[in-house]
DNA sequence: ATATATTATGCAACTTTGTTGCAATTTTAG
DNA sequence: CTAAAATTGCAACAAAGTTGCATAATATAT
């Protein structure tokens, strides 16, 4: 897995450093998606609480994760599927939220439906979060 | 206008305070959402930041607002519309956000189509947010 | 209308979250 | 290996959110 780290990061043109391979291992090994607090966390003996917000910034700009958007004021993170890159992302899945274990999962296989605007308006992203009790849970 | 608004506070068993009178006119006289920032900007001189905060709290709780989630940590306010009560929401409409002029609005009129969940997922609520250009900066 | 009980508010003190500039360290490229 | 470029940690802030408690406002019962 190291060197698909490491590989992961070149591909898109950072430099490879061990907080940024410290997160992204986070990520790859987490099935569900994180919030800054999480990472900070499970980080904070080795990285600076700084470097954490600069570096999932990065990932941000360079379309290596995505935001799912929750409605309590705290935002998680998410990988990104290859196809996104650089300002623009692809993530075109639904995200759910499952209030019992309080967990946040990319269901990349079901994909968001198109919805008609009235006129005048034009849709840029649309975003999908559902909640209510996950696969485990139930 | 000063009426309606008493009323929809005794309707809700909330005492009749000059806070919640103003807040609650503020959401009436908007016609898009408002941060938690926007209603203590509009009423610092009057009401403690705290007493804003359990506000939104308690018309929260009784089902007189919903929030909108953003993928910016900055969670938005509205109206819920009557058929919503204490801890059932209704609000099953989509919610734009314009990414010129920054205004989040209810797109009433559009309703949130079903989606199909993977077996064992059971869905209480989903959230649409649509972000783009809106109506009067296109 | 007045007194009493109930609820809401303001304030202080605090915690958590997020931002910025800069010097020191690490990484990359030659 | 060296020099240039980029990243990091630290300090110092700023902004956002929380809690306990005394005071003030509102509602309820005479
Ligand atoms: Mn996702
Ligand atoms: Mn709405
Ligand atoms: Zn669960
Ligand atoms: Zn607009």
């Amino acid at each position: 897995m190291a060197e698909q780290i490491s590989e992961l990061l070149r591909k898109n043109q950072l430099s490879v450093t061990d907080n940024r391979k410290k997160i992204l291992e986070l990520f790859l090994q987490s099935d569900s998606a994180l919030a800054h607090h999480d990472i900070e966390a499970r980080t904070k003996e080795k990285f600076d609480r700084v470097t954490v917000y600069r570096t999932l910034q990065t990932f941000m700009d360079r379309g290596i994760i995505h935001t799912i958007p929750t409605a309590d004021n705290s935002v998680k993170y998410a990988l990104c599927k290859d196809s996104c890159e650089q300002g623009h992302h692809h993530d075109d899945h639904v995200h759910f939220i499952c209030s019992s274990c309080g967990t946040t999962t990319c269901l990349e296989e079901i994909h968001i439906p198109e919805i008609k605007l009235p006129r005048g308006y034009k849709t840029k992203q649309t975003e999908v979060v559902i909640s209510g009790v996950c696969k485990l849970c139930s």
